[in-house]
DNA sequence: CCTTAATATGTCGTATGACGACATGTTTTT
DNA sequence: AAAAACATGTCGTCATACGACATATTAAGG
């Protein structure tokens, strides 16, 4: 029971959310890095913007899917470099979306769409 | 080349859009029945309201990625039933959905995420 | 027969989220 | 010193999912 019970309403994620909590999944990142390593994630298929991208950070934390870790050694500035870091429940939820994404897989070949 | 180049822009497609695709790619369908079977490709996961069904007709036909099949063997009503088939652009962006998807889950494994 | 369930199609309002445009600040490189 | 790259954010618009509501037709059961 435990973590699928509890993800499976906040399916199917959004190609942008996917990316950015897969991209946080290997290592905490701030938001520019989250950026870059998206397009690389995606062979450069997919430029998040800077709208959708602060936009989904914003909802991401107040939803608990992830979480802002403090850069202490660096002195405040007006603009903070924030890192972001994935919380237990944003892993649980990466994995029964990349679970969802088989299943359509699946489907697709099950009407003779093939994995050629 | 033909159909990738002109499919890309369309992607990511909706779960709902998806399903919906995949379902006439088997046979033609009208709106009732494709709703059913979606219900099944989903193993019960997704259904689909009304709203979003006949919305989502509305806008593939208006795109070309499905056609109306007149059904003139059976006699006028105030509604009729409309079966809705695939066209050749509505399976090549089908077809570009479904290796979008492999793509995503290739990203995942990249990651750490195996299949299993 | 008649009534109920299943089949079938549609509209409307609301909420979410992607995205481009705009705005601004900081660090590194030339 | 200037320019490029790094970095964070807001705002308005558009697309679309979805539940609620409305209605019509056909099949099945009592």
């Amino acid at each position: 029971m435990g973590s699928q019970a509890e993800t499976e309403g906040y399916l199917p994620l959004s190609e942008s959310t996917f990316f950015i909590l897969l991209s946080l999944a290997t290592s905490p990142k701030h938001g520019y890095a989250i950026m870059k390593d998206v397009q690389q994630l995606s062979r450069g298929r997919l430029h998040l913007s800077t709208g959708t991208l602060y936009g989904a950070l914003k909802r991401l934390l107040e939803g608990g899917w992830i979480t802002q870790i403090e850069e202490k050694s660096l002195p405040p500035t007006k603009r903070m470099r924030r890192a972001y870091a994935l919380t237990a429940q944003g892993e649980s939820i990466l994995l029964a979306e990349i679970a969802r994404l088989w299943e359509l897989l699946q489907a697709a070949e099950e009407r003779g769409f093939a994995k050629d």
